[in-house]
DNA sequence: GTGGATGCAAAAAGTTTGCAGGCGT
DNA sequence: ACGCCTGCAAACTTTTTGCATCCAC
């Protein structure tokens, strides 16, 4: 975590840009959650840790600083559908996953095989693309709300 | 072609909707192009193939009939970051695929691989998720941007 | 004729940008 | 002190919604 931070400073020096309690503040925020989290709801994450401070932050800073996280790689962000725009979720630390999409429950569940990683790689690589990254997103009904959908079926009739 | 508007017409009864003109022509259109389109393309493009007939389309009614046509899974979204919003694609006569987003030129390569969906719906499974569909994009640099950026490079270096 | 569908324009939601002043280096 | 960074508010983009009118059935 302290380490992060580091890595974040050399990021910004190598750029020559400086280092700013906002930006810190926004980075430790995104650390602390492992949620995927949205830039609205991270900003209103930041009022309220931040609020006894006299540290303000503000939407666009927090949109600014998100942009600059994602250059970096310290983040990444996914677009679930549903119009609700991007989410983040921090890389470091957190290794590469694909993500479930509860369409009942909108819960987001990560999981990692290396196998499928190997496999699309060798695939994407077949088609003479070089790829650098990629997102897999599964939509569908996760266990849980399976049982309740059948209760509730049954209860229907 | 014929039997598309045919079963979106089916589809529209079965809900007790009505078979617009307009919602003829925004069908029409989506499958017309094999591209990946934004609801605000697909609504220039119905400008200039309607402006000749007495026919008016506004963009709430192609927003309302995309999403028309996604619940009956005519049409699919996919969004491919960089924040222009939904693309959309026609679904009928164009099986499932996954997607190649060259990060340079911003082309989308279509790719299918059945032992990857086999796989795939394995792992899943094995989560105890229900899956329904899923959406995998892989980013990167196309075969014909490789090419080119090495020569870029050069020059540069 | 009736109720769903449309166009228009305003509203929403998410994100970006210009500018004057603040602050990290 | 320099010039990057910030807050604010306005602008922008994409999508949704209210309402009076229109038209498919």
């Amino acid at each position: 975590m302290k380490g992060i931070e580091k890595l974040f400073e050399q990021f910004l020096r190598t750029r020559g840009l400086r280092l700013t309690k906002q930006r810190e503040a926004i980075l430790k925020a995104i650390y602390a959650t492992h949620d995927h989290i949205s830039a609205d709801d991270l900003y209103d994450e930041l009022m309220d840790d931040e609020g006894w401070s006299a540290l303000k932050i503000s939407r666009a800073t927090v949109y600014r600083t998100l942009s600059l996280l994602t250059d970096g790689g310290f983040i990444q962000s996914l677009d679930i559908g549903g119009g609700q725009g991007q989410l983040y979720e921090h890389v470091l630390g957190h290794e590469h996953h694909d993500h479930m999409v509860c369409l009942v429950c909108r819960q987001i569940f990560e999981f990692h095989d290396e196998g499928l990683e190997d496999l699309q790689a060798k695939i994407v690589k077949k088609h003479g693309f070089k790829a650098s990254s990629h997102r897999l997103n599964v939509f569908g009904t996760c266990a849980k709300c399976q049982v309740k959908g059948e209760s509730s079926a049954a209860m229907q009739g």
